[in-house]
DNA sequence: TACTTTGTAAAGTTTAAATTGCATAGATTA
DNA sequence: TAATCTATGCAATTTAAACTTTACAAAGTA
């Protein structure tokens, strides 16, 4: 194979640490933010110091406007802060160095909100259905009589499934998943588990 | 409060099962998927049985096409799968009906994928990088020297934080979490971990 | 054989999301 | 105080995704 002049070495560069950009953002879609999100992930990431927003714009092509946008996004997400930088009046932002980190940032936000949003909902539903069967009497068509006491059923299983998301959710925030699932694989050689 | 006649009693219940739907299908699109799969998966999951495409069409009002469309996907990511109904020659589809064990199915389909896609890459920049590690010498700048080097501890990182993924896909997928996150929760009263 | 029924591909349309350009508030400097 | 610069709200536009219509192949039925 052919030795490579600096200038190739340079390209070369460039090109496996855009690819890695690339795939950053790519692979941030499963969280199922935009893109753009990943792609300022992938970008202040590899440039390895907090960046502006004029940096930024400047990087992707894309309006200041956008850019202020998505790191909002990136704030609230828990994976972007705010760096002060002395002598410069601009926000800098910066990213979570951390691969693992950054996973249980948006998959602790991103499921906390759903838990929320759904247990308000399954105490008002229960109170409906407690109504409901205070209405219920021996003259009621066993239809409705089944029908009521499955969705009662159907609420208990959800919020089983609910709380179980939120323990879940405990379990990686607190740290208590790298205990079982640790980052550095143990088994050196054979460090894929058996099909 | 007013006891309710069995009209009302049927049209709350349609109420309340219409706002599970809804609301499974909402909580769907932490996923990444398309509000119309979590919408098919609560209505056939709320008709406890398997529902064929024109069955899906008349209940959303949309074209068959679209729900032919729906529920290929759906098979793909592991949360539903055709049933044989004995003389009908209509396709009939079946969804998990277990909450727990569809989060597990999206989880893993997920991110399997993204493994996957990654590792290829991983493997195919690592023998460029190892490439670009010949070309070096003593007359190499220092900068692309360190920028190299960089490059090269970016992918051990990167390995390791897909090789994690991979692990905690299996961690799921073959039940373990179960025993460290149970589906029931043991501390009846206290069900909230402390903040 | 011709005639249905079912599911999906291809192409076209509509709707929603991402992105931009402009305008402006707030903060900083001179 | 005016002059300047940063970040962001908002309306307008572009782009991508969701969805529909039409068309057709495969398999069944009469």
């Amino acid at each position: 194979m052919e030795s490579l002049s600096n200038d190739q070495l340079l390209t070369e560069l460039q090109a496996a640490e855009d690819q890695i950009t690339d795939r950053i953002a790519d692979n941030m879609e499963t969280f199922g933010v935009s893109s753009t999100v990943g792609r300022l992930l992938g970008i202040i990431y590899m440039n390895r110091e907090a960046m502006t927003l004029d940096a930024l714009a400047e990087e992707t092509g894309m309006s200041k406007t956008r850019m202020s946008q998505v790191m909002r996004q990136m704030l609230a997400l828990n994976i972007a802060e705010k760096e002060f930088v002395k002598g410069s009046r601009k926000e800098h932002y910066n990213v979570e160095s951390d691969y693992a980190q950054t996973f249980i940032s948006l998959f602790t936000t991103n499921w906390r909100e759903v838990v929320s949003r759904n247990m308000t909902l399954e105490r008002r539903l229960r109170e409906r259905v407690d109504h409901m069967k205070t209405s219920l009497s021996s003259e009621t068509p066993v239809e409705i009589n089944d029908r009521v006491e499955a969705l009662s059923e159907e609420l208990d299983a959800w919020q089983a499934y609910y709380n179980w998301i939120d323990r879940l959710v405990y379990f990686f925030e607190s740290g208590q998943i790298f205990d079982h699932v640790p980052i550095r694989d143990s088994q050196k050689e054979d460090n894929h588990h058996e099909k």
